[in-house]
RNA sequence: GGAGAGGUGCCGGAGUGGUCGAACGGGCCUGACUCGAAAUCAGGUGUACGCGCGAGCGUACCGUGGGUUCGAAUCCCACCCUCUCCGCCA
């Protein structure tokens, strides 16, 4: 959620930053419900000064043994109005509520602007993507025996996978390998959350009330949902807190599956892992000082690549452009991991800075001491450290041998009972 | 699933219809005392929103949502959550 306070003193620099996003923010509706929200604001709080100022005349005159049959006759007549205007406040407030809350998050003076995905600026590169002597295969040839889609499509349907022996340990081993590098190496605590979250988490994080089709929502009494990404039951820690400065910044580590309808994606991605319902990610999430919040997305963009350097994985980092960047977020690097499979680089980690947003929504605070001590709003941020799906299409397909056998990454390998190669899957 | 208890401010904990935004204690902040600290003493200390240049004034908030009433933390209804015991269970 916005800023309302910067909403009402400069509202054409909002609509301006929107408008990059090629977000048309809704003027004149805001403008129309904002001025009849202050005027029947101030009415019903008229009214409700008067009818608190007259009952208080009358607990007193009872009080002196006086007769309060005059008084209540005058104050009667006060109850239909004010109730009107109650009721018109409050369907002006869940009106305005409504419409704040689909509005996107304001972009950082550093972000690109462009359309799309094409306007994406690279800012680095890390490695060198392997000359083959021969034809790469994709990690679905490679994986074929052990990475079985048809065997998930008969379990579930389309857009799962079954991993089956040395594929489903290099998978685990994975995820054990980023969890502990974030913890050993980069300070982060490790948490173990609810893989169903409520509806005010994901009001919290921004998946709702806009995008309620790209998640999964659970039958029954409850208003439940399987979280698309350990960001929304992580970051939802700090919700209705006021956090001591002291305890900031707070660093923590997930390793959950992640579950995504992905609609709106029909026919893309539809051959292998690379866009699944269900897959598992490791998450850094921060919460900081709004002053930290820009060097701690360099850090936690260092976090990510260090995963892809221990595993010896080419990538490049870009800046997402105003038309390509999320909701909530002020400013969002990627992590393309090449995938020689396909030959270009494809997005292994998101790493954001929300700043304000999320924390704005679900009232995260922290005590600023250089501003007595007032509750102010934390900046959060959130990174893939990675997705860990991705990250096995990737070393399967960069350590492939002609063969169709997979080494394995020298980091993993205490993870994998010392195997030092997955052998050739048998079609 | 059954029975019972309970949800109040940063924390503990009073408060069962009227100057209650809320006693008291702790914590925290400021000041005094001190070389300094501890102890002690005095004062202060909720959040959000609205109006106002401002001092300030006003409104809302005692789990959530309704209701009763001139007036609700207090009464009624529904729901959510927590705890204890029993049952079941990984």
């Amino acid at each position: 959620m916005l800023d309302v306070k910067l909403l009402r003193s400069d509202l054409d620099a909002v609509v301006a930053n929107l408008k990059k996003r090629g977000f048309d923010f809704p003027r004149a509706e805001y403008e129309r419900l904002e001025a009849e929200r202050k005027q029947v604001q101030v009415r019903t709080e008229q009214l409700q000064n008067e009818r608190n100022t007259r009952s208080r005349s009358i607990g007193q005159a009872k009080a002196r043994g006086e007769d309060i049959a005059p008084l209540l006759a005058e104050v009667g007549k006060l109850g239909d109005e004010l109730k009107a205007a109650e009721a018109r406040l409050d369907a002006l407030q869940a009106e305005l509520d409504d419409l704040l809350m689909r509005v996107p998050n304001l972009l950082h003076e550093s972000v690109p602007v462009g359309a799309d995905e094409n306007d994406n600026i690279e800012i680095r590169r890390w490695g060198e993507p392997r000359e083959f002597a021969f034809e790469p295969k994709d990690h679905v040839d490679l994986g074929s025996g052990l990475m079985d889609f048809d065997l998930a499509a008969r379990l579930t349907g389309a857009r799962f996978v079954t991993l089956k022996g040395p594929m489903a340990r290099l998978h685990r081993a994975l995820a054990q390998f980023m969890l502990d590098t974030h913890i050993n190496e980069h300070g982060y605590e490790e948490v173990y959350v609810p893989y169903i979250v409520n509806r005010d988490s994901l009001l919290g994080t921004g998946q709702l009330p806009k995008f309620g089709e790209d998640l999964f929502r659970l039958e029954g009494e409850h208003e439940f949902y399987l979280i698309p990404t350990a960001e929304v039951p992580v970051t939802n820690f700090a919700r209705d807190e006021i956090l001591a400065a002291e305890s900031l910044p707070r660093r923590y580590v997930a390793h959950t599956p992640c579950f995504r309808s992905e609609a709106g994606s029909y026919g893309k991605d539809t051959r292998g892992m690379i866009r699944q319902h269900q897959f598992d990610k490791v998450e850094m999430v921060q919460i900081v000082k709004p002053a930290d919040s820009y060097a701690a997305l360099e850090e936690m963009t260092g976090h990510a690549e260090r995963i892809l350097q221990l595993l010896g994985l080419p990538y490049r980092i870009v800046a997402l452009c105003s038309g390509d960047i999320g909701f909530g977020a002020a400013k969002t690097h990627d992590l393309e991991v090449w995938l020689p499979g396909q030959g270009k680089y494809r997005e292994i980690s998101s790493v954001s800075n929300c700043e304000a947003f999320q924390a704005r929504r679900m009232q995260a605070r922290w005590r600023n001491p250089e501003n007595g001590n007032r509750p102010e709003p934390v900046h959060t941020l959130n990174g893939s450290g990675v997705a860990v799906g991705r990250a096995m299409i990737a070393v399967i397909e960069n350590y492939q041998q002609e063969d169709g056998s997979i080494v394995v990454p020298e980091v993993l390998r205490p993870y994998m009972g010392g195997i030092e190669k997955i052998p050739a899957a048998k079609a």
